[in-house]
DNA sequence: TGATGCTAACTTTTT
DNA sequence: GTTAGCATCA
């Protein structure tokens, strides 16, 4: 027997020794689906399937980059290299990169993010003089991606009687009209969004027989992760694939489907035995992953849902303690409260930083959880939120490299054509666009054929000096050369301001994240290719996610649920358990959305190992002004044995009479109880905080798709405490000198020369985090 | 033409 | 509380 089934269990280990034929794993959360995936392919590969042969879908590449690891872990050697491992989305533009020219689109193609592809809606509406208040890009965005998704395309959409009368009722009529301009417009420019990347795929599978074949013979094997959350267009594609060996394995959790917003549907999981003759269906029920009280919690929750397969997960776990159920008055107070938790848990039962997530149903609500840690100086780290790759100095920078790499694409050019600024206006700009769509031009060629005016001239000159070296350098070579010449890095070098600061060291970050890009070798063992094209072709697939740099750092993990799934922690918070919140306020209304959003809490909990709490709050900011929320439904669900009501004397029923305040703070953390008694104090406490979090600000996801890690190390001293001629050291800008120090109490600005270059700062005392070094 | 400052609109979740 | 878009001013 081979050594790696000796830790499985029998329903594990059927499902890794099952090699040919359709076969679908139930797995539960916490069951050791990945190590199953994992060890199946590994074992395929030991019975004599060709790596090469074997093609593995993910929902992000970090879970790809996971399972490539551990295939080669389990292996011993690095045949897992040739494995086709990587994220749908991924994988079919790599093969669409080969493909591309059978179904009309260049090679070269660029991908479109979110935004790019709503500016062009948003371009569209205006073009035809609708209101973009009714006719809202985001809108109109996702009815478009919805019907890619379901493989319905602008001509389908147009013709189908269901859809017009939906867009009727919503009295928007010509969001098909929409749709169809900016297919066209994409196909012009030679780009495709998401969704196009699996429309696309769909569509050269079914029109190219010969290609279809190529593909169905190469992967002779395929295995779907997450298959709960895949779409019809995802669907039908690996029905085509594995239509001739009929080798699909797929993994999934019909409890865990959180991503039907995005087009998935549970559907596709529930009716896998009915797609294939003799499925092979086996569950994994055992949970190795949570204390019993934990899971019993969970599966109270779930067993509300009335759609799912049947299954009972059960451990043999200990049983653990009661999850701690926490109400506090404001959002605020529910960030104090965890992060006096993690503290006094850090204390009690020695627990890292690393141990601890905190999981929230929206991005918007990590900020009262910053600031609480950062105060309490935990460190932390914020995963999602705005990414890197959207912030516009970065943007700006891409824009060039995709306009050299493809120049159809009139959305990169219009954006940079006039940035850094050279005079060239919009007036003359809206002129050629017009000039451009009416001869049936891209803009380029109307640009590039001499537009009789010298800027204009000057900038094509300019590309074109960079599209000449094009196949010559790698992308880093590209991207510096076009850095440098465009002027754009010398430009955010004058800005000396703080966010003119950030957006210099964000580019200096894209560049080094480029440099990494051609230094690391590629594992693909298909294309090996640093180019430019090459690189700019995975980095719009990237996501926060995808950063696992610093995610063994020793920090307090922060990120919606969503972005938790697959993850698990020692101790989780599963936090703002409210009505209009958790459940949101956008699923109340039919019973399929409030399943999916109970299957998010289901989720949340599943994360949990050995601690859980779950907190709520009375009332918080929402649009900037404070909203009340009853608790979330989801808690009544929770049966009270499982629910530990000594711990603030909170807890249901007493909920509501109680007041907050005494309760947690004598409960947690007596030094902050005697702190807000202080009115001074408080009050400086917090100008502190909230002058830290507006330095730190800048900084935010100066890694790309990644926030700081707050430095444990660097603890600011009192400002009160500084005055001319003390040394002091600065998070950024190092160790400097204070000069002078001008202004009155609340407004002392300080004079730094921090020498080298940099030369002298004025420093506003109360937000800086200065350090005295004497 | 470009920069600055104010208002309004906004928040699910992600490849 | 934040950010994008617009209006106003230099």
């Amino acid at each position: 027997m081979h050594k790696y089934l000796e830790g499985l269990n029998e329903n594990q280990k059927a499902a890794v020794e099952h090699i040919d034929g359709p076969l679908m794993i139930v797995a539960g959360a916490g069951s050791g689906k990945t190590k199953v995936l994992t060890t199946r392919i590994a074992h395929l590969i030991n019975c004599g399937v060709d790596a090469f042969n074997i093609l593995a879908l993910t929902f992000t590449n970090k879970a790809a980059a996971e399972m490539k690891e551990r295939v080669e872990k389990v292996l011993g050697n690095t045949e897992a290299r040739n494995l086709y491992i990587g994220t749908f989305h991924s994988v079919f533009a790599k093969i669409l990169r080969v493909e591309a020219n059978k179904i009309g689109y260049p090679n070269n193609f660029t991908i479109y993010d979110t935004d790019d592809a709503k500016n062009i809606i948003k371009e569209i509406v205006k073009e035809k003089n609708l209101d973009d208040k009714h006719y809202k890009p985001s809108f109109i965005y996702s009815r478009i991606s919805a019907a890619k998704n379901s493989l319905i395309g602008p001509d389908e959409y147009l013709q189908d009687n269901f859809i017009q009368q939906e867009d009727q009722t919503s009295k928007r009529p010509l969001i098909g009209e929409i749709f169809a301009i900016y297919a066209r417009r994409c196909f012009n420019n030679g780009a495709m969004d998401f969704d196009d990347l699996l429309f696309n795929m769909h569509k050269l599978l079914s029109q190219h027989p010969d290609v279809l074949a190529k593909y169905q013979h190469r992967f002779r094997y395929i295995l779907i992760d997450e298959y709960q959350d895949t779409n019809a267009a995802q669907y039908s594609i690996i029905k085509m694939l594995g239509a001739v060996h009929e080798n699909i394995c797929v993994v999934g959790d019909d409890a865990q489907s959180i991503y039907s917003f995005r087009g998935a549907t549970v559907k596709n999981i529930l009716q896998f035995e009915k797609d294939y003759e003799d499925v092979n269906v086996i569950k994994l029920e055992q949970n190795y992953r949570s204390t019993q009280t934990i899971l019993n919690v969970a599966n109270n929750v779930i067993a509300n849902n009335k759609k799912q397969i049947p299954k009972k997960l059960w451990t043999q776990n200990v049983p653990g303690e009661r999850i701690v159920l926490v109400k506090t008055m404001t959002d605020n107070d529910e960030g104090k409260f965890v992060a006096d938790a993690i503290k006094e848990q850090q204390m009690r039962n020695h627990y890292a930083n690393r141990d601890f997530a905190i999981l929230y149903r929206t991005n918007a609500q990590s900020r009262s959880f910053e600031e609480s840690l950062r105060r309490m100086n935990i460190p932390y780290k914020l995963f999602g939120g705005v990414s890197f790759y959207q912030r516009k100095e970065i943007k700006d920078f891409l824009a060039y490299l995709r306009l050299v790499v493809n120049n159809r694409d009139e959305e990169n050019l219009k954006r940079i054509i006039n940035y850094p600024a050279r005079g060239i206006g919009k007036t003359t700009l809206d002129r050629l666009v017009v000039y451009a769509h009416e001869n049936n031009h891209t803009l380029w060629e109307v640009i590039e054929n001499g537009a009789g005016n010298s800027k204009i001239d000057a900038f094509v000159m300019m590309i074109k000096s960079f599209q000449a070296i094009l196949q010559t350098k790698n992308a880093y070579d590209m991207a510096f050369a076009v850095g440098k010449h465009t002027g754009l890095v010398q430009d955010l070098y004058n800005d000396k301001s703080v966010e003119g600061l950030a957006r210099y060291e964000n580019v200096q970050e894209l560049l080094n994240s480029i440099k990494e890009f051609t230094e690391t070798p590629d594992e693909d063992g298909e294309i090996t290719d640093k180019t430019l094209g090459s690189y700019l072709q995975q980095i719009t697939l990237l996501t926060d996610a995808d950063n696992n740099d610093d995610e063994n750092a020793d920090a307090v993990k922060l990120m919606t649920i969503h972005a938790a799934k697959g993850l698990e922690f020692p101790c989780v918070f599963s936090v703002g358990l409210e009505e209009n919140l958790f459940p949101s306020s956008m699923n109340l209304y039919d019973r399929d959305s409030l399943e999916e959003e109970r299957r998010l809490f289901y989720v949340s909990i599943t994360r949990a190992k050995e601690k859980l709490w779950i907190t709520y709050a009375n009332s918080r900011y929402r649009f900037g002004s404070l909203v009340q929320n009853e608790e979330s439904r989801f808690l009544q669900e929770i049966p009270d044995s499982f629910i530990d009501k000594s711990f603030t004397g909170l807890a249901r029923p007493q909920a509501s009479t109680r007041s907050f305040g005494q309760g947690f703070s004598s409960a947690t953390n007596v030094d902050r109880g005697s702190l807000e008694k202080l009115p001074s104090l408080k009050k400086l406490a917090d100008k502190l905080a909230a002058g830290q979090q507006r330095n730190a600000s800048p900084t935010i996801a100066s890694k790309p798709g990644s926030a700081p890690t707050v430095d444990p190390n660097f603890v600011a001293d009192n400002p009160n405490d500084m005055s001319a001629g003390m040394k002091v050291m600065h998070q950024k800008f190092g160790i400097g000198e204070i000069k002078t120090i001008e202004g009155g109490a609340n407004n002392r600005m300080a004079a730094i020369d921090f020498g080298d270059g940099q030369g002298v700062k004025k420093i506003a005392l109360n937000y800086a985090k200065l350090k005295i070094m004497d």
